[in-house]
DNA sequence: ATTTGCATGTAATCTGTTACATGATTCA
DNA sequence: TGAATCATGTAACAGATTACATGCAAAT
């Protein structure tokens, strides 16, 4: 499906980068949504540019160290534009080893299963946090058609889904306490 | 990390089965959270056979078809118990199509961006209508420590996860409407 | 009879991670 | 001067999907 093309050509279509850049940025923003190792980066980079999807110019930052900074070509644009209209299928749910430990919690004792559970909600509330944390850069709600809606649109997403996941193990808790003297 | 393997062990450790049951289990119950195909499934069974953690008998059915049942041996139990007990690290964040389209959404006009929304929306309905419709099944909330309690937990996490989702998209489309004359 | 489902397997390919490998630059 | 970060790449491996391949059983 090459998904990691997409995502590329997407960010060179914001700016001009290098892999290295790229690499941040799948680190930082996107990291939500989607990753990649710079071992993954860098062949497909290359293999954009056999394909004639993106550019690049080598610069020297200090006396020699060479970056390519490469850029989206007008093909690389189309192809991008095309994809981002193409209907998109909800994918299967996503793989997921705690709901997978939890479906089989039954083997383990009533104290091993609260164990279970409280050490992910304690997980799920530290990435809230710091969901939350990055949500602060947005003082308010970006205009809608600007660079920054789509950023703010998923971020307030990744905090919706935290504080469910975060209800739900709170659920869970509280039926494995049912009818205890804590 | 092997985690096909443990998913088949907790399988096979509630009943013995075939491979094609074990891949039918995987299509329904464990969909949620895990899938693998057959094309996975078989030979994972025979590697677990020769690593001894599962045995199998040859059954036939009507006059020539071989069926391989399994069932797990003490080691496999053994080993499936480390699993479940292992401290889980939350893994990170899912890779999203769909969160990357919308994050790259800026790109089309603001009806595309409705339409994206609008169409990703109906899919996670339709969805969600099919959890609710699974979790019929459960008359009351099972008892803790029997089989089914995992069971209506991840179901219940399942339908509370596509809940969050349709309310974020919805947030997103009125966000899209805001101060338009529908 | 024919289609659908049961039942098992392998091969080719794709996607992604970890490890290997190198070298320059910047900051403390 | 030493550590962290910038910068780019390849190789080996793991995990998973799609396609190839075969044959029996049950229901219409």
């Amino acid at each position: 499906m090459r998904t990691l093309k997409y995502a590329i050509l997407g960010l060179l279509y914001q700016e001009d980068q290098t892999g290295y850049e790229l690499m941040k940025q799948f680190e930082s923003t996107l990291n939500e949504f989607w990753s990649a190792k710079h071992s993954q980066i860098y062949p497909e980079l290359k293999k954009l540019n056999e394909e004639g999807c993106v550019e690049f110019q080598i610069e020297i930052a200090g006396t020699s160290l060479e970056k390519k900074l490469y850029s989206i070509t007008e093909k690389g644009k189309e192809e991008f534009r095309s994809w981002l209209r193409d209907e998109t299928k909800i994918s299967a749910t996503p793989k997921d080893i705690s709901r997978l430990k939890i479906f089989f919690s039954g083997y383990l004792s009533i104290a091993e299963q609260k164990e279970l559970l409280m050490d992910q909600l304690r997980q799920h509330e530290a990435r809230l946090q710091h969901l939350k944390e990055n949500q602060k850069k947005f003082s308010h709600i970006p205009e809608k058609n600007t660079a920054e809606f789509g950023d703010y649109l998923v971020l307030l997403g990744a905090v919706m889904r935290e504080e469910t996941q975060c209800r739900w193990l709170e659920t869970g808790l509280s039926l494995l306490n049912d009818g205890e003297i804590s």
